[in-house]
DNA sequence: TTGAAAGCGCTAACAC
DNA sequence: GTGTTAGCGCTTTCAA
């Protein structure tokens, strides 16, 4: 007999410790009805004893894995942690665990990630995929629990949560008519405007913006700029709209990232806020940082992950009847206050930045 | 016969519908040596017509899961996601996945996620956890090939990689020295602390700190703060040092978080940065931000994500003897370039930021 | 090169 | 209230 490293301890160990059935165990541990108070004890002593830990996937193979899902494109924009913050806090406390498939980088990476949850036998999930097709969701819905984030499907086998981002775009566009702005540009997101789901978030922002422009008496300004969804294409886009020849006085973006590039591109051109204005989307932390201190419009991603994480529940507990979740977004209005002006009298010594993609 | 949803297809369901066997097919799908051309063909072609997906869990119960798993603190420290982004980059053409278990709220949080990840048989995980006893890792890497980040272990039985936290910290006390500081504050995470792992990254900066002070004739200016690792606890530390009567004249934080509490509170307290320098560790995207624009110390988590990965990868496919990969930090030195200065012209409504958490 | 059969650890249905 | 047993969908010997 050679030394190995010592197997980890199964059901069936416990139930020989223990001297009861392996069915008494697997009772014991889903506390499931028809256990003796003595028995229990007896189980849960051998469980602590040996360090039991029921395998998820052999549970997957005859029930549930008691896991939940979450896919997430992107993992470098700071909504989504806001929303798995709060998906933590609905889940402490029950039998669930939470485990989150990030979108790889190739373009096909949403998909991949929902395939991998699937492949894992979650019990249920959500998913923030704002190019995928209904139908393929339509069709998984039948057998997992789905739920959809940020998009206005009228979905059938499955729940959908999203801010109103009709209500969102107004709020963007009427805070900046009262500032005065009439030539309101909206910057959003190429592959989203490309995928043609018209219930997307992006996209439903945009028709908001135009029709707020329209209710706003700016119906002759709408101007529309797509980009590619990251903060460069962002600035560079912004770059080309303020040094042009019908310069915008103010910009809308369909999300924080898009926006801080804007701010970055006026930053560059010396543009003040008083020449031009800039609102973002999401609210994300960076936003609210003081020296940032953007305008934007606040998703409540908490809330929306303890709503999430309600909903998965009650679908695995039986519901089927879908149900359409919309959160009412709030203008977060914000003005710099930075105490101390540009930098040219700092004593710092002038090292370039360096160009990896850090 | 009712009508139900159609199950999705098993292994038996391909074999049936090549006309193979169950083996045959669970040999192409892992292009396993002994299967002819022709079967192969005829597999593939059964398998994209029926969909089939291998289910994971079954996969775990005889081999492998082809998942890898990564543990990770805080989802909301922006260092994490340029990690996960260069595993993802790593993994790509692999035939392994990646989930992520994020830490619950609750105190042991970490533990309980990388709990998750063995019970559902990841093929190896990688771990960011400064304050778990490296005893338990050298346990869990005795059957699971583990790679821990940021921590300096002199471990046995599963890999490290970290960045070189010394040195990293004599860049940051020699910067500012260089700006002819003495009076230079270390800011540090309780937690860690508190957990005595002598090799945790943070312990190491403030040993770090302490030598670099003192070969730089500073020895006698050493002092250690510690707070809780949020931007909130930092900000009122900072508060409290900046306004006591031994107030410092830098600010040395041992993470981009806590620095940005520190300039909240110069920010508030009307301190320019020629009155206080501060500087940040991990050079996340918010210290990189124009308007931040904060110094602070990259510690390359990309390519950290990818070496992961090759390590993990080299780990499951045998190798035993642990390696301890350091990486050379490097100094981003950054001044404030905000071309526009105090807001008190801004024409902006004053609406006060809401107090949820969000 | 291919197939038959055993079994991974668990739960659910049923018998006692 | 408790135990027995039949699989879940795969991979892996081992024979053919």
């Amino acid at each position: 007999m050679t030394i190995q490293a010592k197997r980890s301890a199964t059901i069936e160990d416990v139930a020989r410790h223990a001297g009861v059935s392996r069915a008494a165990v697997s009772k014991v541990i889903r506390d499931a009805y028809g256990v003796s108070d003595e028995m229990r004890l007896r189980v849960h002593a051998s469980i602590a004893e040996l360090g039991y830990r029921p395998r998820a996937a052999a549970r997957a193979m005859r029930g549930s894995s008691y896991t939940l899902g979450f896919e997430i494109p992107s993992i470098r924009n700071h909504f989504f942690p806001k929303i798995i913050t709060g998906a933590l806090a609905a889940l402490a406390g029950t039998r669930y665990q939470l485990i989150v498939a990030p979108a790889g980088l190739d373009p096909d990476g949403a998909r991949q990630a929902v395939q991998v949850l699937i492949d894992r036998q979650v019990d249920g999930f959500m998913t923030i995929s704002p190019t995928l097709a209904p139908e393929w969701f339509e069709e998984i819905g039948q057998r997992t629990p789905v739920v959809m984030l940020g998009r206005h499907d009228a979905s059938i086998n499955y729940d959908t949560i999203a801010g109103d981002d009709i209500a969102g775009a107004r709020l963007a566009v009427g805070h900046l008519r009262d500032l005065g702005h009439r030539d309101i540009v909206h910057l959003t997101s190429t592959p989203e405007a490309e995928a043609n789901i018209p219930s997307a978030p992006h996209i439903v922002r945009a028709a908001g913006y135009e029709r707020a422009m329209t209710e706003l008496g700016c119906g002759d300004r709408i101007r529309i700029v797509h980009v590619e969804p990251n903060e460069g294409a962002s600035r560079d886009a912004a770059l080309a709209l303020l040094s042009g020849d019908e310069r915008p006085s103010a910009i809308f973006a369909g999300h924080d990232e898009l926006a801080l590039g804007v701010l970055q591109a006026t930053a560059e051109l010396g543009l003040t806020p008083a020449e031009v204005s800039v609102i973002g989307y999401d609210d994300t932390d960076i936003a609210a940082y003081p020296a940032v201190s953007m305008t934007s419009i606040n998703q409540f991603g908490t809330r929306m992950g303890q709503i999430v994480i309600e909903l998965l529940l009650d679908r695995i507990a039986g519901r089927t009847e879908p149900v359409h979740e919309v959160i009412a977004p709030r203008l977060m209005v914000r003005h710099s206050t930075a105490p101390w002006s540009g930098g040219a009298s700092r004593a710092h010594t002038d090292v370039r930045q360096n160009e990896l993609s850090e």
